[in-house]
DNA sequence: ATCTTTGGCTTGACAGTGTCAAGTTTAGAC
DNA sequence: GTCTAAACTTGACACTGTCAAGCCAAAGAT
């Protein structure tokens, strides 16, 4: 009732938002192989063309898609990380953080770290979320660093990147399966020994 | 001359070569996505179904490269790790060969690991195929745990497996390019550095 | 020498895809 | 009521993986 641009902006908004929601449920559902513009459509229950009033391409509602993962990402690292104060206890934390995060989204994991699909350079959004899901991983890096050695220290940060993202990989390809079972709790608590191993990496 | 069933298994088996040839030039030069049955077939100067003559479908081509892939993985490891004595040396030196594999072969390299493009229950060679490049590394992490505590650490073994995985799958993803450049040269320095960094979890 | 088999290949179809082009409906502003 | 612009539609195009059917040359058996 009170502000016009409000109103619009709600009904430019929902159907874009009904599309995202879709594609979402499609992508879970089925798989990344599975999705498709026209499969996105019809659960949205428009026509084949209609996603095209709202994203140019395939790429972009892809890319819209990575955006919202980034974001998801960030604030689980960031709940997960806030109850703990020890550098240590934040660093164990953020790492079950992120392979709880790709075990539970698989498909949407994927599409985040999937270069040919969606472009970075292109979808400037989704580089910015990305990025700032980084910082998260940095800031926690360089405390237990510095509470450590007094120091940071930069290449502890991508090898720390390396060591959870390789974990969740690994495990999301099912290439972990023969040892740790297939279920999610039988997963967490693999990746969780396999963490503790990681964890050696901050000791001076 | 000799022997008629060399001959026939040659002729058998050359076309379903030229195939593969055809698809792994393909896979490096298009990427992944740009893979096709169809391309395949152009490149391989047959007609759109000749292919389906030599492989059950899409696939199956596809678990043949992977098992291909896995098979010049192994012996990549094995030739770069065979000439160090020393364990810790043989472990770092396959971890630079791990990465340098997949910067070096990056299409090829990423489909090893897409459960969804090739279902290893399905294809036992690529699983086998897989299954002995592991062995590979599981012989080296073995050695390093035992010449350092006198203990086997299985543990190690996956958390080795997902340092060096994250670390070539984050560089091949461009995720990294930001801080170490994108050419190989850039590349490989950067991975030598963060390995120096993961390598500190094999010390007791 | 002829017949049959078989491996390698072809052409033609079908339903599915992403996307271009052009037209239609609809809702609010004036 | 008219205008505008957003939301949507229908219809095409070239492309994909794959099914179905048939062609052809060489090899083996009779």
């Amino acid at each position: 009732m009170t502000a016009v641009p409000k109103t619009a902006a709600r009904t430019a908004e929902s159907p874009r938002r009904a599309l995202l929601d879709a594609s979402l449920d499609l992508i879970e559902a089925e798989g990344l192989e599975g999705f498709s513009m026209r499969e996105v459509a019809r659960r949205a229950g428009v026509s084949h063309q209609a996603p095209y009033h709202h994203f140019p391409d395939r790429e972009a509602i892809l890319a819209a898609i990575v955006a919202e993962g980034f974001e998801r990402l960030r604030a689980d690292s960031l709940a997960a990380t806030e109850g703990e104060s020890d550098p240590a206890c934040r660093y164990h934390a953020l790492g079950r953080a992120y392979v709880k995060f790709a075990l539970s989204n698989p498909a949407h994991f994927k599409l985040m770290f999937r270069s040919e699909l969606v472009r970075e350079d292109k979808h400037e959004d989704a580089k910015a979320c990305a990025e700032q899901a980084f910082d998260v991983l940095v800031n926690i890096v360089d405390e237990v660093s510095l509470a450590n050695t007094g120091e940071r220290d930069p290449a502890l940060i991508f090898a720390s990147w390396s060591m959870v993202h390789g974990l969740a990989t690994l495990m999301l390809e099912g290439k972990l399966d023969k040892h740790f079972g297939a279920s999610m709790d039988s997963r967490l608590a693999g990746a969780a020994s396999v963490l503790k191993v990681l964890e050696r990496v901050v000791k001076p």
